[in-house]
RNA sequence: AGGCGCGUAGCUCAGUUGGUUAGAGCGCACGACUGAUAAUCGUGAGGUCGGCAGUUCAAAUCUGCCCGUGCCUACCA
């Protein structure tokens, strides 16, 4: 008789080879069909709400690595959630004004000859529009690949009407409680295009410039040695004189004072003048200048300079403002006199300097690069064109000791390719005093839980030290900062009901509506139009996405705000995190989340940043092609994310490995598990002792996932499971179960007790996977329930029963599992040697102390060891000995153990009763 | 250049307030089984804890310097 016929082998249609890249798309068609998303809604009705708000992706690309990472782990985190029986609504979300998109569409504009600034700024908008609705949809499709969760019919975006109009009504919160105020800041600015630049838009290359030394006479000091001497600065833009205001020296700087006593016939430096430059820099200068001999009076520390005022060199027409010395760290002696002629309006150093010092910020210039008319000597002049003959009139009149060329890295309009300059430019800036808002956004930052805690160190720093923010844009494709100037103060227009007429037009046609309704509109009937300027700026789209907790927290039913937890990487500190938290202190008083996790970025496998010249960057579309979502879920579970994660062909392949070994597992439990039914089970207390420690186990497992998910502590909970799969389930329980499961007696307490705790089991594992492995956990449930409406996700982790901890039980059995690891070590000595060739030849001899011996009564360590005859001796010894011997008896044909009482060719009594009871 | 991080076996991660010989799993090598079979079981070899210097009876852990690396310092998101 062939006894396998007779043997109870796993049965399951679970395959071990997953094929997953073609078995998610079916399982995500399943999902559809039921409408898993409105179901989950439906279930959770009621109860607790978890809410982790989606920071918006930029929607103009394909999906990416670190999307992904971003996307996957906020789905397992809502999917733990909702397994904890929270109501975890996720709604997707996407950023989609901003200059890359205009970016893209003018690219598109150039291939087709097209000139952008032809094009109606309506239209223009339309097409951006539309670019971001292509990517939007593209990147839902791939998120869905993902297997991520959420509310994809319905999903925010910031270009809606709604949200549109909600983010103008924000920004009329900041206008009314005087949060917004108009300042100015210097920009890069094309005066060929007329408009500001981004840094990215921006190429150097070399460029020539007259440059000059100009001397600053001495005007007031208590410094009398240097009274009526010239402090000198050397610039490369002649233009900015006029808009001089002060001169930076540095403390750390020793400079000199000099007479001059010999000059070359054509210097235009001057015999018995005074002069003083940098110590260091003393031979440059008067080579440059072509001083010949020069007497040196004294030397002279930075410091000293501190309450000096200067005169303008051109002091005698028109410019007779002080001029201020500034100490500034940005000084150096690299180039020039040691000096530093400070513009605010033109350049950035020049501008934070002078706003320390509360130096005015004079505009000099137009935005076509003329110098304003109204500047004595200069006016109309252009800044690109006329140095010279600016440097010519600063000669003249005496302002100059030398002058000369330079050719140099400049920065140039990548479109244009004509030279930038810095221009001061009027901008719409929020306080971060008024209202308090950085005093009160840091309070709420201590209040905030952070994911690690490095976060709020960082977070709190940026926004302690951070200026105000500059709102405006002289960009397009955004959202316009709905603002009229009162002509005659240059005040901004507070008024309640005009937010509310400009919000109402939005809501109806989007912001479009500013550029295409008529001003008068908005204003009447309590103003004139024609004492007011409308604003053309648009918002920096950090307050679009800053605003997301006002349109889609506040705003929608099945939201609420502040959110649990806003979740990004590591870059959103300056971002989302930075941006959101100001907006909402400065309209609301209160941050807009009460946790804060970071993730960090993904690194190739050895640690480098991922890059195209590289060659190292991983695509997820090919990880889903080649392997499967779930492989890439698993990933992203078993890193560290709050540090930077790395990624490469060794890495994936270590986590299929992994996921073999989870999905053997579930594999076994089903084949196990094979048509078991409700009235096999059998009640706690008749279950073998072997099954009350493993549901000892998976209570402990199950209290400490728990903890670890409210901790989000995804990748212990990976090791955790995948160890406990391992260790104590493969090489342990299943190994020692074997036997009973394939040859016990189906209806034998101890076998019904076996598949009761498999089944516990199996519900367990499957749960504690889901978020995670979300397709694969699927794939099982659906294996052992068949009910595809009754989805693994709609579930929660099931409530152990505190019956079946027990610790006393759990401390005995590592003592046993001790044990056993020292047999299992002497049988294998054995096999080496040849005194046996499988464990179930063995004969066990265990030398073991009394108390060692009692832990296994009534216990069969046959079983344990999986070998033929356990003899215990008992001796009064510490550690356990091992004898091993071969056993006496011939082999069962059925459960091949080596019995006396089977004969040769013949079964044990044990099968032979089973065999009867079932088989005949 | 500054601000904030990170650096423990080939890989993914543990390592409490400093305290025996630094751990786990995977992978690898060797072996077993052929009734979880592209699976499973057993045994074993892998580490100057990035480097140097200090504090201490004692350092992966605390301090300083250096090296490597990532994020931020953009009218990029």
């Amino acid at each position: 008789m062939d006894y396998k016929e007779t043997v109870f082998l796993p049965k399951t249609e679970f395959p071990m080879k997953a094929g997953l890249p073609r078995k998610e798309p079916e399982i995500l068609q399943d999902w559809d069909d039921i409408n898993i998303y409105q179901k989950l809604r439906e279930s959770r009705k009621g109860q607790e709400k978890y809410i982790l708000h989606d920071g918006p992706p930029y929607a103009n690309g394909n999906l990416h690595i670190g999307t992904a990472l971003n996307k996957i782990l906020k789905d397992i985190i809502n999917r733990y959630q909702s397994m904890l029986g929270k109501d975890a609504n996720y709604v997707p979300g996407w950023d989609c004004h901003g200059l890359p998109i205009e970016w893209k569409i003018e690219e598109q504009y150039r291939k087709k000859g097209k000139d952008k600034d032809a094009v109606p700024v309506i239209e223009f908008r339309k097409e951006c529009r539309e670019f971001a609705k292509k990517w939007m949809d593209i990147q839902s499709k791939e998120f869905q690949r993902l297997g991520v969760c959420g509310n994809f019919a319905n999903p925010y975006t910031t270009m809606t009407y709604a949200a549109e109009a909600s983010i103008a009504n924000e920004m009329g919160k900041f206008l009314l409680n005087g949060g917004l105020y108009r300042g100015s800041k210097p920009v890069m600015w094309s005066v060929v295009e007329k408009t500001a630049l981004a840094e990215a838009e921006i190429e150097y290359e070399d460029h020539k410039s007259t440059t000059i030394y100009a001397k600053f006479n001495v005007k007031e000091t208590n410094f009398e040695e240097i009274k009526g001497a010239n402090v000198v600065i050397w610039t490369t833009t002649p233009w900015t004189m006029p808009g001089n205001r002060a001169v930076a020296f540095s403390k750390n700087i020793n400079y000199v004072l000099l007479k001059i006593t010999k000059t070359n016939e054509n210097s235009l430096a001057m015999i018995n003048q005074k002069i003083i430059i940098a110590k260091d820099l003393l031979k440059e200068v008067t080579h440059n200048c072509k001083i010949i001999e020069w007497e040196e009076l004294l030397e002279i520390k930075g410091e000293k300079f501190q309450d000096v005022v200067l005169s303008h060199p051109l002091s005698d027409h028109g410019y007779d403002h002080n001029v201020r010395m500034l100490p500034a760290e940005f000084v150096t002696v690299d180039q020039g006199t040691g000096f530093v002629h400070i513009a605010p309006g033109h350049g950035e150093d020049d501008y934070f300097l002078g706003k320390q010092y509360n130096i005015e910020v004079p505009e000099t210039l137009e935005g076509n690069g003329k110098l304003l008319e109204h500047l004595p000597l200069f006016g109309g002049m252009h800044v690109l064109r006329d140095n010279s003959k600016i440097a010519d009139i600063l000669s003249e009149k005496n302002s100059l000791i030398g002058r000369g060329e330079l050719i140099h890295s400049y920065p140039h309009s990548w479109r244009s390719k004509a030279p930038l300059v810095f221009r001061n430019t009027p901008q719409w800036f929020i306080s971060m005093n008024e209202n308090n808002l950085k005093e009160i956004a840091l309070k709420e930052i201590q209040k905030t839980k952070f994911y690690p805690l490095a976060g709020k160190q960082r977070l709190y720093s940026m926004i302690e030290n951070r200026p105000d923010w500059c709102l405006s844009r002289q960009r397009a494709w955004g959202i316009p900062i709905p603002v009229f100037i009162n002509k005659k103060t240059g005040e901004p227009l507070r008024d309640k009901f005009v937010i509310q007429r400009v919000v109402e037009a939005f809501k109806i046609k989007g912001s479009d509506a500013w550029f295409d309704t008529p001003p008068e509109k908005f204003l009447e009937p309590e103003y004139n139009i024609d004492e007011f300027e409308q604003v053309q700026d648009i918002a920096d789209v950090w307050f679009d996405s800053g605003s997301t907790h006002a349109f889609v927290l506040e705003d929608r039913d099945d939201l609420q705000s502040p959110a649990n937890l806003y979740l990004e990487g590591s870059d959103q500190h300056r971002g989302w995190f930075h941006s959101s938290l100001l907006e909402s202190v400065g309209s609301r008083g209160v941050a807009p989340f009460e946790g804060i996790l970071t993730h960090g970025f993904v690194l190739d496998d050895k640690g480098r940043k991922m890059s195209k010249s590289l060659g190292n960057t991983v695509n997820p579309q090919d990880i889903l092609r080649d392997y499967g979502a779930d492989i890439l879920r698993l990933w992203v579970a078993g890193s560290d994310y709050y540090e930077d994660l790395r990624i490469g062909p060794e890495i994936i392949k270590h986590h299929t490995d992994h996921y073999r070994r989870l999905r053997n597992t579930l594999r076994y439990l089903l084949g196990s598990l094979n048509d078991f039914k409700e009235q096999e089970k059998i009640d706690y207390t008749k279950l073998p002792q072997l099954e009350q420690w493993l549901l000892h186990r998976i209570f402990e497992m199950n209290v400490s996932i728990k903890e670890k998910i409210l901790d989000y502590q995804f990748h212990s909970i990976y090791t955790e499971i995948h160890n406990f799969c391992t260790i104590e389930l493969s090489s342990f329980y299943f190994e020692i179960r074997k036997d009973l499961l394939y040859c016990g007696d189906s209806d034998s307490n101890d076998r019904r007790g076996c598949r009761t705790a498999l089944d516990i089991l199996f519900r367990h594992l499957t749960t504690w996977l889901a978020p995670i492995l979300c397709f694969t956990s699927e794939e099982a449930w659906q294996c052992y329930i068949k009910d595809k409406k009754n989805s693994i996700h709609l579930k929660t982790i099931p409530n152990s029963k505190d019956q079946w901890k027990n610790d006393d039980l759990n401390n005995k059995w590592k003592r046993i599992r001790y044990i056993r690891s020292i047999v299992l070590a002497k049988i294998e000595e054995a096999r080496n040697n040849s005194i046996i060739k499988s464990s179930l030849q063995a004969k066990v001899e265990l030398i073991l102390s009394k108390s060692d011996k009692s832990l296994f009564a009534n216990l069969v360590p046959e079983d344990l060891f999986i070998t033929s005859e356990v003899d215990f001796i008992t001796e009064e010894i510490d550690e356990p000995k091992v004898n091993i011997n071969s056993a006496s008896g011939n082999k069962c044909g059925r459960c091949w153990k080596i019995l006396p009482e089977v004969k040769e060719d013949g079964i044990c009594k044990r099968c032979s009763d089973v065999i009867k009871k079932h088989y005949s």
